[in-house]
RNA sequence: UCCGCGAUAGCUCAAUGGUGGAGCAUCCGGCUGUUAACCGGAGGGUUGUAGGUUCGAGUCCUACUCGCGGAGCCA
């Protein structure tokens, strides 16, 4: 007999299976009980009626209780009146691997606090089972569109001996006789130097930081995708990320459509996202808060309610360019045209979902990036290496770093980004 | 760090300063097509902690603890 997922039902039609997996949650109405059962790829519900089974598999209902896990046999058919569109004639239970406890997630509502802290179970639930799909399937559209564009995986540490960009507060810790180590916050100085070698590179993993942020689009742990090519400038910088998004949005709507179903995310929202997507200055920004009547002064970055502003003039992801160089970082080169500007860009999600994208255009030329590494105070002894890409061959490049769990946040329309990741880490919330 | 909101049964929530309840979950019973099944019954409480006001506090006041989401910072 097969032993088949419940993702494979239509191809057995018609045929005795087994199945593998857990209580879902059952029903009976005396003599006919139901048995709805998950096994990761789904949910099927099962049927006896007494008198068709022995008694004794009959009577085996009684006792299971939700997330007991056990094998269940017998014949798929169609049947509308079922979930999910089959339905199987229960046979036999040939084996009940464990008559789970009392579960403390019922199908009924939870607050977030209690789920948090369950969060090992609460990925059992059918919404976080889609989100983690989406999730899996960002990360391969990401993977599969660099990979398929030439560029080389180049992972970067994640132990780091400074700031990368002296902003943020880091997480540090003991690092032998050496000192002090710190959780990276980029690893985007580290593809800078991956580009030089490999030409088109992207690093992907975790990022840490320290920040107190308590809001719907922060985490202290968060996964970062940031692709860095030789020879790009702003402009190009701005065409990958615009190709990139459309990849990740167009694949993951197709192929996730049942998830997002379950999600109930409007998907209308998400066809938009296709190029070109629109490109507007930071002046233009700035003007668009003035519209809107918002007191915004020039020269300010974009706060969270600023972002959400701007966006809303938008059906897709709107790319913000051109920013103050004074709010962005040392390492962006300055606008030829204008040196109070930096070649920076954000990338916007629509519906207030923040910026999911910073890039920029890096600072090629020795002098130019000594004089920014004083202005900001940083330790020039920790960023010789990275002076050494300027001594060495340097050239025009550009980058961006795209957060994860913001754009399945925003793919999956989640209140917040925790739900994104399997088990988050925010400021007051380490476990489970 | 600052501002705001909250904490009552296992869970989600009610309760005018005057006898703490409901739905779900659990247990018992009923039901031959259920869809977060339904119907009947039962058990379940130091109202976050410590003080205070009051004849009387879940309710008002103070402090603390924990949580939530917003600012700042950022993806």
């Amino acid at each position: 007999m097969a032993r088949i997922y419940i993702n494979q039902l239509e191809q057995h039609v018609g045929e005795e299976v087994q199945l593998h997996g857990w209580l879902y949650n059952k029903r009976s109405s005396g003599k006919v009980k139901f048995l709805i059962l998950r096994d990761g790829t789904g949910i099927i519900q099962s049927v006896m009626v007494k008198g068709a089974v022995p008694d004794q598999v009959f009577e085996k209902f009684d006792a299971l209780t939700q997330e007991s896990s056990l094998s269940i046999k017998g014949k798929i058919k169609k049947e509308p009146r079922a979930p999910g569109g089959y339905e199987m004639e229960l046979s036999d239970i040939p084996c009940v691997y464990q008559i789970a406890l009392e579960y403390p997630i019922t199908p009924k509502e939870h607050g977030i606090e209690f789920l948090a802290d369950r969060r090992h179970l609460w990925l059992r639930s059918s919404r976080q089972h889609a989100i983690m799909r989406v999730r899996h399937r960002v990360i391969k559209a990401i993977r599969d569109f660099f990979d398929g564009r030439g560029f080389t995986l180049v992972d970067s540490p994640i132990l780091t001996p400074a700031a990368c960009e002296g902003t943020s507060t880091l997480f540090e810790t003991d690092y032998f006789d050496l000192g002090k180590a710190y959780l990276t916050q980029s690893g985007q100085l580290y593809a800078e130097a991956g580009a030089m070698a490999l030409g088109k590179v992207y690093c992907f993993g975790p990022t840490f930081r320290a920040e107190k942020s308590k809001t719907r689009r922060h985490l202290t742990e968060f996964w970062m995708v940031e692709p860095e090519v030789a020879f790009n400038d702003l402009n190009d910088d701005m065409d990958l990320a615009e190709d990139f998004l459309e990849y990740i949005v167009q694949n993951t709507i197709r192929d996730c459509a049942a998830e997002l179903k379950v999600l109930e995310r409007d998907v209308t929202k998400l066809q938009n996202v296709k190029k070109p997507l629109p490109r507007i200055s930071y002046d233009d920004a700035v003007k668009i808060l003035h519209e809107k009547g918002l007191p915004f002064e020039w020269g300010n970055d974009l706060g969270g309610t600023d972002e959400t502003v701007v966006s809303e003039q938008f059906d897709r992801p709107v790319m913000v360019h051109r920013y103050p160089s004074e709010v962005k970082a040392f390492y962006m080169k300055r606008d030829p045209q204008n040196p109070k500007l930096a070649l920076a860009v954000d990338v916007l999600a629509p519906e207030g979902y923040g910026e999911i994208i910073g890039g920029s255009q890096r600072e090629d030329d020795l002098d130019v990036l000594l004089e920014r590494i004083k202005e900001h105070k940083l330790p020039q002894e920790a960023f010789e290496w990275y002076l050494d890409l300027r001594r060495f061959g340097s050239v025009p490049h550009a980058g961006f770093g795209l957060g994860v769990e913001r754009t399945v946040g925003w793919i999956c329309g989640t209140e917040h980004v925790r739900e994104t990741i399997p088990f988050p880490r925010m400021i007051y919330r380490n476990t489970p």
